[in-house]
DNA sequence: CTAGATTTGTTCGTATGTATC
DNA sequence: TGATACATACGAACAAATCTA
Protein backbone atom coordinates (compact mmCIF):
# COMPACT_ATOMS: atom_id res chain seq x y z
CA UNK A 1 0.00 0.00 0.00
CA UNK A 2 1.94 2.93 1.02
CA UNK A 3 5.17 3.27 -1.14
CA UNK A 4 8.08 4.96 0.66
CA UNK A 5 10.04 6.69 -1.99
CA UNK A 6 7.52 9.02 -3.69
CA UNK A 7 4.04 9.88 -3.33
CA UNK A 8 1.29 12.26 -5.29
CA UNK A 9 0.25 14.88 -3.63
CA UNK A 10 1.83 18.80 -3.21
CA UNK A 11 5.46 17.80 -2.78
CA UNK A 12 8.02 18.18 -5.32
CA UNK A 13 11.58 16.96 -4.27
CA UNK A 14 12.96 19.90 -5.14
CA UNK A 15 16.65 19.78 -4.62
CA UNK A 16 17.80 22.97 -3.92
CA UNK A 17 21.85 24.59 -3.03
CA UNK A 18 21.82 24.73 0.43
CA UNK A 19 25.01 26.45 2.26
CA UNK A 20 26.93 24.65 4.49
CA UNK A 21 29.48 27.07 5.78
CA UNK A 22 31.64 25.75 7.95
CA UNK A 23 31.61 22.22 6.33
CA UNK A 24 34.61 22.12 3.64
CA UNK A 25 32.13 20.83 0.95
CA UNK A 26 29.20 23.17 0.56
CA UNK A 27 26.87 20.23 -1.86
CA UNK A 28 23.94 19.85 -3.11
CA UNK A 29 21.20 18.64 -0.24
CA UNK A 30 18.12 17.33 -0.22
CA UNK A 31 15.68 20.06 1.53
CA UNK A 32 14.12 18.54 4.27
CA UNK A 33 10.61 16.90 3.89
CA UNK A 34 9.80 18.84 7.27
CA UNK A 35 10.57 21.89 6.00
CA UNK A 36 9.03 21.78 2.50
CA UNK A 37 6.02 21.31 4.14
CA UNK A 38 6.35 24.47 6.89
CA UNK A 39 7.17 26.23 3.77
CA UNK A 40 4.00 24.80 2.24
CA UNK A 41 1.83 25.86 5.49
CA UNK A 42 3.42 29.60 5.56
CA UNK A 43 2.23 29.65 2.18
CA UNK A 44 -1.02 28.74 3.35
CA UNK A 45 -1.21 31.07 5.93
CA UNK A 46 -0.39 33.69 4.04
CA UNK A 47 -2.43 32.67 0.80
CA UNK A 48 -5.57 32.27 2.36
CA UNK A 49 -5.23 35.19 4.46
CA UNK A 50 -5.53 33.08 7.53
CA UNK A 51 -6.53 35.06 11.08
CA UNK A 52 -5.62 34.48 14.65
CA UNK A 53 -8.02 32.27 15.45
CA UNK A 54 -8.45 29.58 12.58
CA UNK A 55 -7.75 26.33 12.48
CA UNK A 56 -5.26 24.21 10.45
CA UNK A 57 -6.04 20.66 9.18
CA UNK A 58 -5.33 18.02 12.23
CA UNK A 59 -2.50 16.09 12.32
CA UNK A 60 -3.95 13.07 10.77
CA UNK A 61 -5.17 15.19 7.69
CA UNK A 62 -2.08 16.73 7.48
CA UNK A 63 -0.28 13.52 7.36
CA UNK A 64 -2.56 12.06 4.62
CA UNK A 65 -2.83 15.48 2.36
CA UNK A 66 1.31 15.82 2.60
CA UNK A 67 1.58 12.06 2.38
CA UNK A 68 3.93 11.71 5.27
CA UNK A 69 4.17 10.27 9.10
CA UNK A 70 2.98 11.64 12.02
CA UNK A 71 6.48 13.09 13.20
CA UNK A 72 7.54 14.68 10.15
CA UNK A 73 3.73 16.67 10.08
CA UNK A 74 5.06 17.29 13.80
CA UNK A 75 8.70 18.12 12.78
CA UNK A 76 6.87 21.11 10.52
CA UNK A 77 4.37 22.30 12.88
CA UNK A 78 6.77 22.77 15.39
CA UNK A 79 8.83 25.12 13.61
CA UNK A 80 5.86 27.21 12.54
CA UNK A 81 5.09 27.03 16.54
CA UNK A 82 8.45 28.60 17.20
CA UNK A 83 8.06 31.00 14.40
CA UNK A 84 5.26 31.97 16.67
CA UNK A 85 2.62 31.62 13.58
CA UNK A 86 0.87 28.64 15.36
CA UNK A 87 -0.13 27.05 18.47
CA UNK A 88 -0.95 23.19 19.10
CA UNK A 89 -4.79 22.33 20.78
CA UNK A 90 -5.09 19.34 21.81
CA UNK A 91 -8.94 17.18 22.26
CA UNK A 92 -11.69 17.18 20.28
CA UNK A 93 -12.12 20.22 17.74
CA UNK A 94 -8.14 20.36 18.59
CA UNK A 95 -4.86 20.99 16.29
CA UNK A 96 -2.84 23.50 15.15
CA UNK A 97 -4.63 27.23 15.79
CA UNK A 98 -3.04 30.07 13.79
CA UNK A 99 -1.93 32.94 16.50
CA UNK A 100 -0.47 36.61 15.55
CA UNK A 101 3.67 36.37 16.26
CA UNK A 102 4.02 38.03 19.44
CA UNK A 103 6.15 41.16 19.94
CA UNK A 104 8.20 38.39 22.61
CA UNK A 105 9.01 36.02 20.46
CA UNK A 106 10.91 38.20 18.17
CA UNK A 107 12.56 39.91 21.21
CA UNK A 108 13.71 36.62 22.09
CA UNK A 109 14.76 35.97 18.40
CA UNK A 110 16.57 38.93 18.36
CA UNK A 111 18.42 38.59 21.61
CA UNK A 112 19.19 35.28 20.21
CA UNK A 113 21.02 37.21 17.22
CA UNK A 114 22.74 39.53 20.09
CA UNK A 115 24.53 36.67 22.18
CA UNK A 116 26.74 36.04 19.57
CA UNK A 117 27.37 39.57 18.48
CA UNK A 118 29.52 42.10 20.78
CA UNK A 119 27.10 44.20 22.33
CA UNK A 120 27.39 47.29 24.46
CA UNK A 121 25.44 49.72 25.90
CA UNK A 122 26.75 52.45 24.20
CA UNK A 123 25.37 50.82 21.74
CA UNK A 124 21.98 50.86 22.98
CA UNK A 125 21.79 54.47 24.31
CA UNK A 126 23.22 55.66 20.77
CA UNK A 127 19.63 54.31 19.54
CA UNK A 128 17.90 54.88 22.30
CA UNK A 129 18.73 58.84 22.38
CA UNK A 130 17.35 59.27 19.06
CA UNK A 131 14.12 56.91 19.25
CA UNK A 132 12.57 58.14 22.33
CA UNK A 133 12.96 61.43 21.07
CA UNK A 134 10.59 60.26 18.24
CA UNK A 135 8.32 58.74 20.29
CA UNK A 136 8.13 61.35 22.51
CA UNK A 137 6.68 63.48 19.18
CA UNK A 138 4.54 60.30 18.54
CA UNK A 139 2.53 60.23 21.35
CA UNK A 140 2.18 63.82 22.41
CA UNK A 141 -1.43 64.21 21.22
CA UNK A 142 -2.65 60.66 20.79
CA UNK A 143 -2.13 59.83 24.87
CA UNK A 144 -5.43 58.94 26.00
CA UNK A 145 -6.67 60.40 29.46
CA UNK A 146 -5.94 56.99 30.69
CA UNK A 147 -2.66 56.78 29.28
CA UNK A 148 -1.74 59.91 31.60
CA UNK A 149 -3.29 59.05 34.88
CA UNK A 150 -1.43 55.41 34.48
CA UNK A 151 1.60 57.92 33.48
CA UNK A 152 1.21 60.12 36.75
CA UNK A 153 0.72 56.57 39.30
CA UNK A 154 4.10 55.49 37.83
CA UNK A 155 6.00 58.47 38.54
CA UNK A 156 3.99 58.01 42.28
CA UNK A 157 5.35 54.54 42.23
CA UNK A 158 8.75 55.20 41.27
CA UNK A 159 9.27 57.95 43.72
CA UNK A 160 7.89 55.15 46.50
CA UNK A 161 10.94 52.79 45.32
CA UNK A 162 13.37 55.10 45.39
CA UNK A 163 12.94 56.62 49.07
CA UNK A 164 12.57 52.52 49.24
CA UNK A 165 16.16 52.39 47.54
CA UNK A 166 14.68 49.29 46.05
CA UNK A 167 16.93 49.11 42.93
CA UNK A 168 15.02 46.26 41.12
CA UNK A 169 11.63 48.07 41.48
CA UNK A 170 13.06 51.16 40.61
CA UNK A 171 14.04 49.56 37.71
CA UNK A 172 11.10 47.83 36.23
CA UNK A 173 9.06 51.05 37.59
CA UNK A 174 11.15 53.24 35.21
CA UNK A 175 11.23 51.59 32.15
CA UNK A 176 7.40 50.72 32.61
CA UNK A 177 7.08 54.18 31.98
CA UNK A 178 8.51 54.50 28.73
CA UNK A 179 6.12 51.07 28.03
CA UNK A 180 3.40 53.09 28.92
CA UNK A 181 4.39 55.52 25.86
CA UNK A 182 4.87 52.65 23.55
CA UNK A 183 0.92 51.80 23.98
CA UNK A 184 0.10 54.93 22.84
CA UNK A 185 2.32 54.76 19.58
CA UNK A 186 0.87 54.08 16.39
CA UNK A 187 3.79 53.14 14.67
CA UNK A 188 4.48 49.38 14.98
CA UNK A 189 8.28 49.34 14.22
CA UNK A 190 9.26 52.27 16.67
CA UNK A 191 7.04 50.58 19.25
CA UNK A 192 8.76 47.24 18.81
CA UNK A 193 12.07 49.22 18.94
CA UNK A 194 11.90 51.44 21.89
CA UNK A 195 10.03 47.89 23.88
CA UNK A 196 13.41 46.42 22.81
CA UNK A 197 15.45 48.67 24.40
CA UNK A 198 13.63 48.85 27.23
CA UNK A 199 13.35 45.08 27.92
CA UNK A 200 17.17 44.83 27.64
CA UNK A 201 17.73 47.42 29.70
CA UNK A 202 15.01 46.00 32.45
CA UNK A 203 16.08 42.48 32.56
CA UNK A 204 19.86 42.50 31.38
CA UNK A 205 21.63 45.44 32.94
CA UNK A 206 23.71 45.38 35.96
CA UNK A 207 25.91 47.86 37.58
CA UNK A 208 29.42 47.57 38.73
CA UNK A 209 29.97 50.39 40.82
CA UNK A 210 27.68 50.09 44.09
CA UNK A 211 27.34 53.71 45.01
CA UNK A 212 23.99 54.60 46.76
CA UNK A 213 24.75 58.79 46.39
CA UNK A 214 24.74 58.25 42.42
CA UNK A 215 21.94 55.80 42.21
CA UNK A 216 19.78 57.67 44.41
CA UNK A 217 20.60 60.63 42.23
CA UNK A 218 19.94 58.90 39.07
CA UNK A 219 16.58 57.70 40.08
CA UNK A 220 15.90 61.58 41.83
CA UNK A 221 16.49 62.26 38.11
CA UNK A 222 14.03 60.14 36.23
CA UNK A 223 11.04 60.90 38.35
CA UNK A 224 12.02 64.54 37.93
CA UNK A 225 12.26 63.85 33.83
CA UNK A 226 9.50 61.74 33.88
CA UNK A 227 7.18 64.74 35.61
CA UNK A 228 8.36 67.02 32.92
CA UNK A 229 7.13 64.56 30.21
CA UNK A 230 4.07 64.10 31.60
CA UNK A 231 3.63 68.18 32.06
CA UNK A 232 4.44 68.55 28.23
CA UNK A 233 2.55 65.70 27.08
CA UNK A 234 -0.77 67.07 28.81
CA UNK A 235 0.20 70.36 27.65
CA UNK A 236 -0.05 68.92 23.77
CA UNK A 237 3.49 70.34 23.52
CA UNK A 238 5.33 67.95 20.79
CA UNK A 239 8.74 70.41 21.09
CA UNK A 240 8.97 70.35 24.75
CA UNK A 241 8.28 66.76 25.00
CA UNK A 242 10.80 65.91 22.51
CA UNK A 243 13.52 68.61 24.28
CA UNK A 244 12.89 66.73 27.73
CA UNK A 245 13.05 63.83 26.55
CA UNK A 246 16.47 64.30 24.77
CA UNK A 247 17.99 66.20 27.77
CA UNK A 248 16.56 62.89 29.76
CA UNK A 249 17.98 60.30 27.69
CA UNK A 250 21.72 62.11 27.49
CA UNK A 251 21.70 62.28 31.37
CA UNK A 252 20.43 58.96 31.71
CA UNK A 253 23.42 57.64 29.42
CA UNK A 254 25.89 59.47 31.61
CA UNK A 255 24.23 57.87 34.90
CA UNK A 256 24.89 54.65 33.45
CA UNK A 257 28.61 55.23 32.37
CA UNK A 258 29.02 56.64 35.54
CA UNK A 259 27.83 53.92 37.19
CA UNK A 260 29.63 51.42 34.87
CA UNK A 261 26.53 49.87 33.65
CA UNK A 262 26.97 46.12 31.61
CA UNK A 263 25.08 43.84 29.58
CA UNK A 264 24.67 40.19 31.46
CA UNK A 265 25.65 38.73 28.52
CA UNK A 266 25.08 35.30 29.70
CA UNK A 267 21.67 35.93 30.80
CA UNK A 268 20.40 36.90 26.89
CA UNK A 269 19.98 33.44 25.93
CA UNK A 270 17.89 32.34 28.40
CA UNK A 271 15.98 35.13 29.57
CA UNK B 1 15.20 -1.71 31.42
CA UNK B 2 12.87 1.50 29.91
CA UNK B 3 10.84 2.78 32.43
CA UNK B 4 7.84 4.72 30.27
CA UNK B 5 6.85 6.81 33.17
CA UNK B 6 9.49 8.83 34.66
CA UNK B 7 12.97 8.98 34.99
CA UNK B 8 15.90 10.28 36.68
CA UNK B 9 18.15 12.93 34.98
CA UNK B 10 17.54 16.67 34.42
CA UNK B 11 13.71 16.60 33.67
CA UNK B 12 11.54 17.99 36.56
CA UNK B 13 7.96 17.90 35.57
CA UNK B 14 7.18 21.24 36.36
CA UNK B 15 3.80 22.76 35.94
CA UNK B 16 3.65 26.04 35.01
CA UNK B 17 0.85 28.38 34.09
CA UNK B 18 0.43 28.50 30.48
CA UNK B 19 -2.05 31.20 28.83
CA UNK B 20 -4.13 29.68 26.46
CA UNK B 21 -5.57 32.89 25.27
CA UNK B 22 -8.16 32.36 22.96
CA UNK B 23 -9.66 28.90 24.57
CA UNK B 24 -11.81 29.71 27.22
CA UNK B 25 -9.94 27.88 30.05
CA UNK B 26 -6.37 29.26 30.39
CA UNK B 27 -5.83 26.16 32.76
CA UNK B 28 -2.60 24.56 34.06
CA UNK B 29 -0.64 22.54 32.06
CA UNK B 30 2.26 20.51 31.89
CA UNK B 31 4.62 22.04 29.54
CA UNK B 32 5.51 19.25 26.49
CA UNK B 33 8.57 17.39 27.47
CA UNK B 34 10.16 18.40 24.01
CA UNK B 35 9.89 22.30 24.91
CA UNK B 36 12.01 21.69 28.22
CA UNK B 37 14.51 20.01 26.45
CA UNK B 38 14.28 23.19 24.20
CA UNK B 39 15.30 25.07 27.16
CA UNK B 40 17.59 23.17 28.59
CA UNK B 41 19.71 22.83 25.45
CA UNK B 42 19.62 26.96 25.11
CA UNK B 43 20.64 27.26 28.91
CA UNK B 44 23.62 24.80 28.30
CA UNK B 45 25.04 26.64 24.96
CA UNK B 46 24.60 29.70 27.26
CA UNK B 47 26.63 27.94 30.03
CA UNK B 48 28.87 26.44 28.64
CA UNK B 49 29.51 29.13 26.31
CA UNK B 50 29.38 27.23 23.01
CA UNK B 51 31.08 28.56 19.73
CA UNK B 52 29.42 28.75 16.53
CA UNK B 53 30.88 25.31 15.45
CA UNK B 54 30.72 23.41 18.49
CA UNK B 55 29.47 20.11 18.08
CA UNK B 56 26.36 18.76 20.66
CA UNK B 57 26.08 15.13 21.68
CA UNK B 58 24.01 13.04 18.60
CA UNK B 59 20.21 11.99 18.81
CA UNK B 60 21.33 8.99 20.28
CA UNK B 61 23.11 10.58 23.27
CA UNK B 62 20.72 13.29 23.99
CA UNK B 63 17.71 10.16 23.92
CA UNK B 64 19.89 8.50 26.75
CA UNK B 65 20.84 11.66 28.42
CA UNK B 66 16.94 12.87 28.69
CA UNK B 67 15.63 9.85 29.07
CA UNK B 68 13.09 10.18 26.01
CA UNK B 69 12.68 9.28 22.72
CA UNK B 70 13.82 10.20 19.11
CA UNK B 71 10.93 11.97 18.68
CA UNK B 72 10.94 14.45 21.08
CA UNK B 73 14.73 14.64 20.69
CA UNK B 74 14.27 15.95 17.39
CA UNK B 75 11.44 18.03 18.20
CA UNK B 76 13.42 19.97 20.62
CA UNK B 77 16.35 19.93 18.25
CA UNK B 78 13.89 21.65 15.22
CA UNK B 79 12.87 24.40 17.38
CA UNK B 80 16.72 25.59 17.95
CA UNK B 81 17.09 24.72 14.69
CA UNK B 82 14.36 27.38 14.18
CA UNK B 83 15.25 29.68 16.57
CA UNK B 84 19.00 29.69 13.83
CA UNK B 85 21.09 28.53 17.02
CA UNK B 86 22.06 25.03 15.64
CA UNK B 87 22.25 23.06 12.45
CA UNK B 88 21.91 19.43 11.91
CA UNK B 89 24.83 17.81 10.36
CA UNK B 90 24.13 13.93 9.09
CA UNK B 91 27.39 11.41 8.56
CA UNK B 92 29.86 10.51 10.89
CA UNK B 93 31.11 12.79 13.52
CA UNK B 94 27.88 14.58 12.88
CA UNK B 95 25.35 15.84 15.47
CA UNK B 96 23.59 19.02 16.05
CA UNK B 97 26.40 21.85 15.70
CA UNK B 98 25.87 25.23 17.34
CA UNK B 99 25.24 28.44 14.92
CA UNK B 100 25.69 32.23 15.38
CA UNK B 101 21.82 33.18 15.09
CA UNK B 102 21.84 34.65 11.52
CA UNK B 103 20.84 37.93 10.80
CA UNK B 104 18.32 37.25 7.96
CA UNK B 105 16.48 34.31 10.28
CA UNK B 106 15.62 37.36 12.76
CA UNK B 107 14.96 39.20 10.09
CA UNK B 108 12.22 36.78 8.85
CA UNK B 109 11.30 36.56 12.58
CA UNK B 110 10.21 40.43 12.89
CA UNK B 111 8.45 39.90 8.87
CA UNK B 112 6.55 37.74 10.70
CA UNK B 113 5.83 39.98 13.27
CA UNK B 114 4.25 42.62 11.01
CA UNK B 115 2.53 40.35 9.15
CA UNK B 116 -0.84 40.66 11.51
CA UNK B 117 0.14 44.33 12.34
CA UNK B 118 -1.13 47.86 10.60
CA UNK B 119 2.27 48.55 8.79
CA UNK B 120 2.42 51.58 6.27
CA UNK B 121 5.44 52.77 5.20
CA UNK B 122 5.10 56.27 6.57
CA UNK B 123 6.01 54.41 9.63
CA UNK B 124 8.93 52.92 8.45
CA UNK B 125 10.02 56.47 7.26
CA UNK B 126 9.50 57.92 10.31
CA UNK B 127 12.24 55.72 11.65
CA UNK B 128 14.75 55.76 8.78
CA UNK B 129 14.84 59.18 9.33
CA UNK B 130 16.31 59.41 12.15
CA UNK B 131 18.39 55.75 11.99
CA UNK B 132 20.06 56.56 9.33
CA UNK B 133 21.39 60.39 10.07
CA UNK B 134 22.90 58.50 12.80
CA UNK B 135 24.26 55.65 11.07
CA UNK B 136 25.92 58.42 8.67
CA UNK B 137 27.37 59.76 11.56
CA UNK B 138 28.42 56.56 13.02
CA UNK B 139 29.99 55.39 9.80
CA UNK B 140 32.28 58.92 9.13
CA UNK B 141 35.52 58.08 10.00
CA UNK B 142 35.03 54.52 10.04
CA UNK B 143 34.60 54.07 6.66
CA UNK B 144 37.37 52.68 4.83
CA UNK B 145 38.89 53.13 1.54
CA UNK B 146 38.04 50.04 0.57
CA UNK B 147 33.93 50.92 1.57
CA UNK B 148 34.45 54.19 -0.08
CA UNK B 149 35.49 52.67 -3.30
CA UNK B 150 32.84 50.20 -3.58
CA UNK B 151 30.47 53.13 -2.70
CA UNK B 152 31.72 54.85 -5.75
CA UNK B 153 31.24 51.80 -7.78
CA UNK B 154 27.55 51.41 -6.43
CA UNK B 155 26.97 55.19 -7.24
CA UNK B 156 27.90 54.34 -10.90
CA UNK B 157 25.84 51.28 -10.98
CA UNK B 158 23.20 53.26 -9.83
CA UNK B 159 23.33 56.00 -12.52
CA UNK B 160 23.74 53.55 -15.22
CA UNK B 161 20.49 51.75 -13.81
CA UNK B 162 18.29 55.31 -14.05
CA UNK B 163 19.99 55.55 -17.61
CA UNK B 164 18.35 52.36 -18.25
CA UNK B 165 14.96 52.77 -16.69
CA UNK B 166 15.49 49.57 -15.17
CA UNK B 167 13.91 50.35 -11.93
CA UNK B 168 14.09 46.48 -10.04
CA UNK B 169 18.01 47.29 -10.28
CA UNK B 170 17.42 50.78 -9.48
CA UNK B 171 15.92 49.38 -6.33
CA UNK B 172 18.46 47.08 -5.33
CA UNK B 173 21.29 49.21 -6.01
CA UNK B 174 20.08 51.88 -4.12
CA UNK B 175 19.72 50.15 -0.75
CA UNK B 176 22.94 47.72 -1.17
CA UNK B 177 24.41 51.72 -1.01
CA UNK B 178 23.11 52.38 2.55
CA UNK B 179 24.06 48.45 3.10
CA UNK B 180 27.33 49.40 2.81
CA UNK B 181 27.08 52.08 5.45
CA UNK B 182 25.85 49.51 7.64
CA UNK B 183 29.28 46.94 7.13
CA UNK B 184 31.49 50.25 8.70
CA UNK B 185 29.22 50.72 11.55
CA UNK B 186 30.72 49.00 14.74
CA UNK B 187 26.81 49.68 16.67
CA UNK B 188 24.99 45.83 16.07
CA UNK B 189 21.76 47.03 17.08
CA UNK B 190 22.03 50.24 14.83
CA UNK B 191 23.17 47.56 11.63
CA UNK B 192 20.40 45.37 12.49
CA UNK B 193 17.31 48.32 12.34
CA UNK B 194 18.85 49.83 9.33
CA UNK B 195 19.89 46.81 7.20
CA UNK B 196 16.09 45.20 8.24
CA UNK B 197 14.30 48.96 7.00
CA UNK B 198 16.46 48.75 4.18
CA UNK B 199 15.30 44.66 2.88
CA UNK B 200 11.49 46.38 3.66
CA UNK B 201 12.47 48.75 0.84
CA UNK B 202 13.85 46.33 -1.19
CA UNK B 203 11.51 43.38 -1.33
CA UNK B 204 8.31 44.66 -0.25
CA UNK B 205 7.48 48.16 -1.90
CA UNK B 206 5.48 48.53 -4.52
CA UNK B 207 4.13 51.70 -6.76
CA UNK B 208 0.67 52.63 -7.54
CA UNK B 209 1.98 55.44 -10.23
CA UNK B 210 3.89 54.85 -12.76
CA UNK B 211 4.44 58.48 -13.67
CA UNK B 212 7.73 57.94 -15.36
CA UNK B 213 9.35 61.69 -14.97
CA UNK B 214 8.39 60.83 -11.12
CA UNK B 215 10.57 57.86 -10.90
CA UNK B 216 13.51 59.41 -13.56
CA UNK B 217 13.41 62.54 -10.65
CA UNK B 218 13.39 59.91 -8.07
CA UNK B 219 16.63 58.40 -9.20
CA UNK B 220 18.58 61.49 -10.39
CA UNK B 221 17.90 62.37 -6.75
CA UNK B 222 19.57 59.74 -4.99
CA UNK B 223 22.86 59.36 -7.27
CA UNK B 224 23.27 63.11 -6.58
CA UNK B 225 22.39 62.52 -2.62
CA UNK B 226 24.88 59.47 -3.09
CA UNK B 227 27.28 61.35 -4.26
CA UNK B 228 27.19 63.89 -1.88
CA UNK B 229 27.01 61.43 1.17
CA UNK B 230 30.45 60.12 -0.44
CA UNK B 231 31.99 63.58 -0.63
CA UNK B 232 30.90 64.26 2.82
CA UNK B 233 32.24 60.61 4.18
CA UNK B 234 36.00 61.39 2.03
CA UNK B 235 36.08 64.79 4.24
CA UNK B 236 35.53 62.50 7.58
CA UNK B 237 32.71 65.70 8.03
CA UNK B 238 30.21 63.58 10.38
CA UNK B 239 28.18 66.75 10.48
CA UNK B 240 27.77 67.63 6.60
CA UNK B 241 27.30 63.61 6.17
CA UNK B 242 23.96 63.96 9.21
CA UNK B 243 22.85 66.71 7.07
CA UNK B 244 22.88 65.33 3.52
CA UNK B 245 21.16 62.19 4.96
CA UNK B 246 18.75 64.06 6.73
CA UNK B 247 17.90 65.86 3.62
CA UNK B 248 18.11 62.36 1.77
CA UNK B 249 15.33 61.08 3.81
CA UNK B 250 12.84 63.46 3.75
CA UNK B 251 13.11 63.59 -0.20
CA UNK B 252 13.05 59.53 -0.51
CA UNK B 253 10.08 60.01 2.08
CA UNK B 254 8.57 62.74 -0.12
CA UNK B 255 8.73 61.31 -3.74
CA UNK B 256 7.55 57.69 -2.27
CA UNK B 257 4.32 59.32 -1.08
CA UNK B 258 4.11 61.01 -4.33
CA UNK B 259 4.71 58.16 -6.17
CA UNK B 260 2.24 56.12 -3.85
CA UNK B 261 4.03 53.65 -2.20
CA UNK B 262 2.83 51.16 -0.29
CA UNK B 263 4.07 47.57 0.93
CA UNK B 264 3.25 44.16 -0.16
CA UNK B 265 1.73 42.61 2.97
CA UNK B 266 0.55 39.29 0.85
CA UNK B 267 5.01 38.87 0.24
CA UNK B 268 6.02 39.40 3.77
CA UNK B 269 5.43 35.83 5.11
CA UNK B 270 7.01 34.01 2.80
CA UNK B 271 9.76 36.65 1.10
C1' DC C 1 -19.93 15.32 37.47
C1' DT C 2 -18.77 11.32 35.00
C1' DA C 3 -17.84 8.76 30.71
C1' DG C 4 -16.60 8.52 26.18
C1' DA C 5 -14.74 10.59 22.00
C1' DT C 6 -11.26 13.19 19.76
C1' DT C 7 -6.87 15.03 19.12
C1' DT C 8 -2.21 16.09 20.49
C1' DG C 9 2.01 14.21 22.94
C1' DT C 10 5.33 10.50 23.43
C1' DT C 11 7.38 6.01 22.80
C1' DC C 12 9.47 2.00 20.41
C1' DG C 13 11.14 -0.45 16.45
C1' DT C 14 12.75 -0.33 11.88
C1' DA C 15 14.37 1.17 7.46
C1' DT C 16 16.77 4.43 4.41
C1' DG C 17 19.66 8.26 2.93
C1' DT C 18 24.07 10.63 3.50
C1' DA C 19 28.62 11.94 4.65
C1' DT C 20 33.23 10.33 6.55
C1' DC C 21 36.96 7.17 6.77
C1' DT D 1 34.90 0.41 -2.57
C1' DG D 2 32.83 -0.78 1.35
C1' DA D 3 32.03 -0.01 6.43
C1' DT D 4 30.55 3.10 9.84
C1' DA D 5 28.00 6.71 12.15
C1' DC D 6 24.81 9.75 11.90
C1' DA D 7 20.35 12.18 10.56
C1' DT D 8 15.91 11.42 8.20
C1' DA D 9 11.60 9.10 7.69
C1' DC D 10 8.00 5.53 8.40
C1' DG D 11 4.35 3.07 11.24
C1' DA D 12 1.96 1.30 15.10
C1' DA D 13 0.84 1.85 19.57
C1' DC D 14 -0.19 4.09 24.02
C1' DA D 15 -0.57 8.27 27.27
C1' DA D 16 -2.43 12.65 28.30
C1' DA D 17 -5.37 16.52 27.55
C1' DT D 18 -9.84 18.36 26.67
C1' DC D 19 -14.32 18.83 24.64
C1' DT D 20 -19.23 17.06 24.63
C1' DA D 21 -23.09 14.48 25.88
Amino acid sequence: MSDHTNKDGPREMARIGKDTPSRPAGRLTRIKLSDQITEEIRRRISREGLHPGDRLPNERSLMEYYGCSKGTIREALKALEVEGLLRMVSGPNGGPEVQAASIDIVTQQLRRYLHFQKLDFAQVYELRQTLEVVLARNVTGRLTEEHLTRLAQNIALCDAANQAQDRERVRTAETEFHDILCEASDNVMLIFMCRFLNSMLRDLVSYRSEAMVEHDHFGAHNVDAHRDLLAAFRARDADAAAAIMSEHMDCASRFMRKLDASFHMDRILTR
